[in-house]
DNA sequence: CCTGAAAGAGAAGCTCG
DNA sequence: CGAGCTTCTCTTTCAGG
């Protein structure tokens, strides 16, 4: 078995293109657009969930029926390096933050977080970040809109 | 039609929690996780999107299999405010931008983007960023590792 | 990559606790 | 309100060329 991934060609790119936006699109409306038949563009799929290149499939739900009208960015500083495994290994855990990127630079790491209220966005830096965490210092910054969110990719040749 | 949103029961949250994760799972399956039959699956489901809970239906995509292994985040400041809305009207073309959000604070707006090399990414924010979008200043971290990156939302009761 | 047949899932109807 | 059941339709899956 090959450990390299296989080139996608340009259809495995467009059929990536749709899913990514319409990923309830049956095969059939799919292979219509790239001019495919349906097992041609259900092999294909199979191959690229094979693959990994398809890393998993998700409804998008819109936070505001959660009520998770707070969308907060929180820049992390972990000042003892012991602390570091305990809280990668956590990031997982909390439903509350979406995103965390290890970054260059001055800050350790960037948090994307959504809860309802500012009294829950204080109590998660300052329980679970600081306290529970050993997070040295946090800065925060809050969205107030977001013009773009998604995980749609740049699909090029 | 009521302009209210539904309230969300424990079960429709059981269903969100499922589909946000699992968006590939037959409804029966997800019955069978939930205790609820086939049907009341595919209704409550159905609500849901018609709500526009469930905003869309998506495949994740591995950003290494397209190429694209610089993660950036680029904080934009502009100026000028004529210059905003030609700005927030042109982030939805730029298919390497996978987020704004417009801050409180210091930076106007915050853009994940995801490029192939730094060179890809010296060039979107000179001659893209700066030059077409006449942002007057930006500053960019380099994301090294994504400890978590999804979309998915704290459910809760 | 296609055709063609078989299995499976979703949608809509209904009745019954 | 949801279960259960039937029927129809569309989708997915799997031969085999």
């Amino acid at each position: 078995m090959p450990s390299t991934r296989n080139e996608l060609d340009a259809k495995d790119l467009a059929i990536l293109e749709l899913v990514q936006r319409h990923g309830d699109w049956s095969h059939a409306e799919i292979g219509r657009q790239i001019g495919l038949s349906v097992s041609a563009v259900n092999d294909r799929i199979r191959r690229l969930v094979a693959d990994k290149t398809i890393t998993s499939w998700a409804a998008t739900i819109d936070p505001a029926a959660l009520g998770l009208h707070l969308l907060a960015f929180v820049n992390v500083l972990i000042d003892r390096s012991e602390a570091i495994p305990t809280f990668t290994a956590a990031i997982g855990e909390y439903a509350e933050i979406q995103e965390c990127h290890h970054l260059a630079g001055e800050w350790n790491y960037l948090l994307k977080v959504r809860v309802r209220t500012t009294a829950e966005l204080e109590r998660f830096i300052s329980d679970e970040l600081k306290a529970k965490l050993k997070v040295t210092r946090t800065f925060t910054t809050i969205a107030l809109d977001s013009i773009k969110d998604t995980h749609a990719l740049s699909v090029r040749p």
